[in-house]
DNA sequence: TCTGGGGTCCTAGGACCC
DNA sequence: TCTGGGGTCCTAGGACCC
C-alpha cells in the first residue's frame, strides 16, 4: 500500500470564475474572458461553450454570434487573477506544504493516501467556501493519473476522483475508454504518430513497452507510459526551478511604422522585463529583440526580423538593457513595414549574484544603482507607469499599448479600483 | 479593422577536442 | 577496396504545457 498520493486542484475556467465571484450578475451566465488586445476567446464558462464558442476563437468573429447579446465578453485582468492564485496556494498551504504551483489554476500537492478522499474535499471546500471559486480535485499514484482523475472529476457532482481507491481492473477500463490525447504530455504532434501504430486510447498507450518507447519516441514518452501504469517518475517540485529565459513580447494595440515609436516600444519592454528580472533575482547577458508585422492573415509586406546583442556582463538594471534594446530595434527596423509585434526576449539567465561588476565602470554602476532603486521604489508606490526610462516615463497611453475596452476593475490590488458595497 | 503570452524539456547534428 | 573512437559543448528545432 502506498502511502502517499499525488493530488492535482484545478480551478474551473479560472478567469471566467475568477470575474464571476466580484461581479454576481454574471454568474451563470456565458462568460469569455478575452486574450491581450482582446484578440481572441483564452477562457470561458460551461455557458459559453454550449453556445459553441471555442477557444481560441477571435472575438470579431463573435460579434456576429447569433446570441451575442447573451455572452458576456471580458478584457483579461492578469492582476486579478494572479491574486487570486495567490491566495488559493496559501490556502493549500494551510493543508499542506508539500505543493506544487504548476500554472495560474493548478496545483500539485503530496497527501497522505489515508483519508487521501476527505482531504480533496475538504480542499475543495476550503478554496469555495474561502475564495468563491469552483475546483475539481484528481488524486492517484502519479501526476499522470491525477490529471486524468481530475478529468473524471469533471463529469461528477462531488467534483472529486482519487483512482488509487478504484479497483485495478477498474482503473484499465477506464484508460481504455480515454483518448490518448487527452493525457498529459501527449500533444497532436504524438497523438497522430501514436495513431499509426493503432495506439488511440490512454490504456493501449500504457501496455506498450517502455524500452520500445523510448526507442521509437522519446524517454519523455517513456515515462508518461509508467507514469500511466502508476509508477511515479515526476515529482513534486516544492520550490520552482529558477527561471532559465524571459520573454516579454505583445502583439501592440494598433500597428507601428515610425522608428521612433519601434524603439520607444522596444525600450519600455524592456523596462517592464528588467524589473521582472529583479524579482527573480536574476540576471541577463544577452538581449534579443524580434519585430514583427503579425501573421499571415495580415494584408501589407511581412517583415520578421531578430537580432542579438551582447551585454559586457550580465544585468538587470532599467538603463543598460533598455538600451541594448533600443539600439537592436534601432538597427532591425525597416521603413515601410507595419509593426505589431514586438518582442524582448533574454535567454541564458543567471543568479544576480554572480553579476561581479567587473566590467562596468565605478560611474555607471552607481547611476544604475541608483536609477534602478528610484525606479522600484517609486513603482511599488505609484504603479508600473509612473516612472521610467524614455517614453516609459510618460504617463499617458502610448496608441500601441494594449487594447482592453472591456477589463473589470483590479478589485484585490488597486486601492482606486477596490469593490465597493452600497447599502439599500 | 480584428487571431495571446508565457514557459519547459529533449534530440539531432555540427564543431571541436584528444 | 578497406580511413577510429570517444568525449563535450552548443544551437536550432520540435514537442509539450497552460
Amino acid at each position: 500500500m502506498r502511502d502517499e498520493l499525488f493530488a492535482i486542484v484545478d480551478v474551473d475556467s479560472m478567469y471566467a470564475s475568477v470575474e464571476q465571484v466580484f461581479d454576481p450578475r454574471i454568474r451563470g451566465r456565458p462568460v469569455c474572458v478575452l486574450s491581450n488586445n482582446d484578440g481572441c476567446v483564452v477562457t470561458m464558462t460551461a455557458e459559453a461553450k454550449a453556445l459553441g464558442v471555442e477557444r481560441g476563437q477571435p472575438w470579431f468573429q463573435l460579434r456576429n454570434h447569433p446570441r451575442r447579446a447573451e455572452i458576456v465578453f471580458l478584457s483579461s485582468n492578469y492582476g486579478l487573477y494572479g491574486d487570486m492564485s495567490a491566495r488559493m496556494l496559501a490556502i493549500l498551504q494551510s493543508v499542506t506544504p508539500r505543493w506544487e504551483a504548476y500554472s495560474i489554476d493548478e496545483a500539485f500537492l503530496r497527501i497522505p493516501a489515508e483519508g487521501a478522499t476527505a482531504t480533496a474535499v475538504r480542499i475543495r471546500e476550503r478554496i469555495g467556501g474561502w475564495l468563491g471559486l469552483p475546483v475539481k480535485v484528481g488524486v492517484a499514484p502519479s501526476k499522470t493519473l491525477a490529471k486524468v482523475a481530475a478529468k473524471r472529476a469533471k463529469q461528477r457532482t462531488e467534483r472529486v476522483d482519487n483512482l488509487a481507491e478504484v479497483e485495478p481492473r477498474r482503473v484499465q477500463a477506464i484508460l481504455d475508454e480515454f483518448p490518448v490525447a487527452d493525457v498529459w504530455g501527449i500533444g497532436p504532434r504524438l497523438t497522430a504518430r501514436l495513431a499509426a501504430h493503432e495506439v488511440g486510447s490512454a490504456g493501449q498507450l500504457a501496455r506498450l513497452d517502455p524500452g520500445w518507447v523510448r526507442r521509437n519516441y522519446t524517454v519523455v514518452v517513456e515515462r508518461t507510459v509508467r507514469e500511466l501504469r502508476g509508477i511515479s517518475c515526476i515529482p513534486l517540485e516544492c520550490s520552482p526551478p529558477p527561471r532559465r529565459q524571459m520573454v516579454h513580447c505583445r502583439a501592440l494595440g494598433k500597428p507601428v511604422t515610425d522608428e521612433h515609436e519601434v524603439v520607444d516600444t522596444a525600450s519600455t519592454f524592456a523596462q517592464r522585463i528588467a524589473a521582472k528580472l529583479r524579482r527573480h533575482h536574476r540576471a541577463a547577458g544577452l538581449v534579443q529583440v524580434w519585430l514583427s508585422s503579425g501573421g499571415s492573415y495580415y494584408s501589407g509586406a511581412p517583415i520578421d526580423v531578430h537580432g542579438s546583442q551582447a551585454l559586457l556582463e550580465p544585468t538587470n538594471a532599467a538603463r543598460p538593457l533598455a538600451l541594448a534594446a533600443a539600439r537592436l530595434a534601432r538597427r532591425l527596423y525597416q521603413p515601410g513595414y507595419q509593426y505589431r509585434r514586438i518582442g524582448i526576449i533574454l535567454p541564458d539567465l543567471v543568479a544576480e549574484h554572480q553579476v561581479t561588476g567587473m566590467w562596468t565602470t565605478a560611474k555607471n554602476r552607481t547611476i544604475d544603482e541608483a536609477l534602478t532603486a528610484a525606479i522600484d521604489s517609486v513603482t511599488s508606490r505609484y504603479g508600473k507607469a509612473a516612472i521610467g526610462l524614455g517614453r516609459a516615463g510618460v504617463r499617458t497611453r502610448a496608441e500601441w499599448e494594449m487594447k482592453q475596452q472591456v477589463r473589470s476593475p483590479a478589485y484585490t490590488t488597486r486601492w482606486d479600483e477596490l469593490l465597493v458595497a452600497h447599502a439599500r
